[in-house]
DNA sequence: ATCCTGTGTTGAACACGTTCAAGTTATGCC
DNA sequence: GGCATAACTTGAACGTGTTCAACACAGGAT
């Protein structure tokens, strides 16, 4: 058999990775400091950077990992699945699925939202294929519904944004099971595919027609639409 | 004269702000430690905290003269303007006009964005009221304008979202004197001008209808829109 | 067997934001 | 003026994330 062989870094790291998500999860990203992961991983408080540049980059290489499962989830549970309402549900609810107990310490991914330069900026270039991969899910949910070749390129980064939105207003959520969430998401996505049906009527589109063209231009200008 | 004194505490906690702003805006929020400040302001490091309860909150100090001075201006200059173009225009502009040499250290602003109980949170409870406030602004801008109960309370919040939106593609904006960001805004304020044009259509209206009690119930139910 | 190189690992040291007990100064009251 | 209290100021100390020179060790080349 050829199994995989872990090398020894690969353990370690591994290791620092659950113990840290799990005191995350605990103690809350704050609380929990690196000297206690270390020790819960029986390393020195060093090591930690060697495989992790910032206590930040443990959450990062969590979500990492969330967007693994969640890309297998969707191609599970999106095949056969044709109406295009229930295709965009799909792909927001499974992520919100993968992450509902870790809301926690989920909010150390926004922390650095407003620094365009660091790695880990949401919006920044570090970041940036992560945001084209998960864009690339909602470009497949959208594959099969007619629409013009500027929604088609607009709209795959216009629901990453709101997904980016629901999951803030998810960490932020107080109701039981974070229902509201759950019913904001809804709420939204009924008005983004009705009103994708009524642009099929061309005076929607002529009315649209130069918003979509600027949009587009400045967000291509702007770097964030070259995704593959 | 009623000359207006200020305590000695008052000229201090202003001059640790003076300083501070300036050290920001040369070195960045990170690079500019609170040592420094405190030298260059010529007080003992501690001295911050009696007047500021955390680095953050010295950005924060100044993004509330920040909204004074806002508001101030708006009234100014939205006097006799009619047109709800403009008028929103004016609104959002401005806005960037007094932030447009601070880029550099607005982005702390942003560093409590996913963590619900830091009272410098951009969703928290304890910057609600500077919510309410802002958004107030834009309530008044669209005050004469004929639109639904329900849009009436929803817009405020709404147009708050889109100036937050618009102030971070602000900060992450690298083209000269932030022309994208400015064009961006004139896109996105037209659209929405030319909706609202709509929404006086019996059909616009009935096919929106059950999306805005669906959204102001859960927004309200999250506390959102009891703004004064 | 010995050396060499790359991969891991260590823990002390650093700089930073923050706290706080101890002081000092201003202010209102008699 | 003298006193009491509140307002303000100090700087050492703490805990934190992070860095880094030094060390350990595997395993291939000679």
């Amino acid at each position: 058999m050829n199994a995989i062989k872990k090398s020894v870094g690969e353990k370690t790291r591994a290791l620092i990775l659950e113990k840290g998500l799990e005191m995350f999860r605990e103690a809350g990203f704050e609380a929990a400091t690196i000297r206690d992961i270390a020790k819960s991983a029986k390393v020195a408080t060093g090591a930690t950077y060697y495989y992790f540049p910032s206590k930040e980059a443990i959450v990062a290489a969590y979500y990492d990992h969330v967007q693994v499962t969640h890309e297998a989830k969707v191609r599970e549970l999106i095949l056969g699945e044709t109406d295009l309402r229930e295709r965009l549900g799909i792909v927001i609810h499974s992520k919100l699925d993968i992450l509902k107990d870790d809301r926690k310490f989920l909010g150390a991914l926004f922390r650095y939202t407003g620094e365009p330069d660091h790695p880990l900026s949401v919006f920044g270039k570090g970041t940036k294929s992560q945001r084209a991969h998960s864009a690339g899910l909602f470009r497949e949910a959208i594959a099969d519904v007619e629409i013009t070749d500027e929604l088609r390129q607009l709209l795959p980064w216009a629901l990453w944004m709101m997904h980016l939105g629901a999951i803030l207003f998810f960490i932020y959520d107080e109701s039981a099971e974070q229902r509201r969430t759950r019913a904001l998401v809804n709420g939204v996505l009924d008005l983004v595919t009705q009103f994708l049906k009524l642009t099929s009527a061309p005076v929607i589109r002529t009315f649209l027609q130069p918003f979509q063209g600027k949009m587009l231009g400045i967000l291509k200008e702007a770097g964030w639409l070259l995704e593959s």
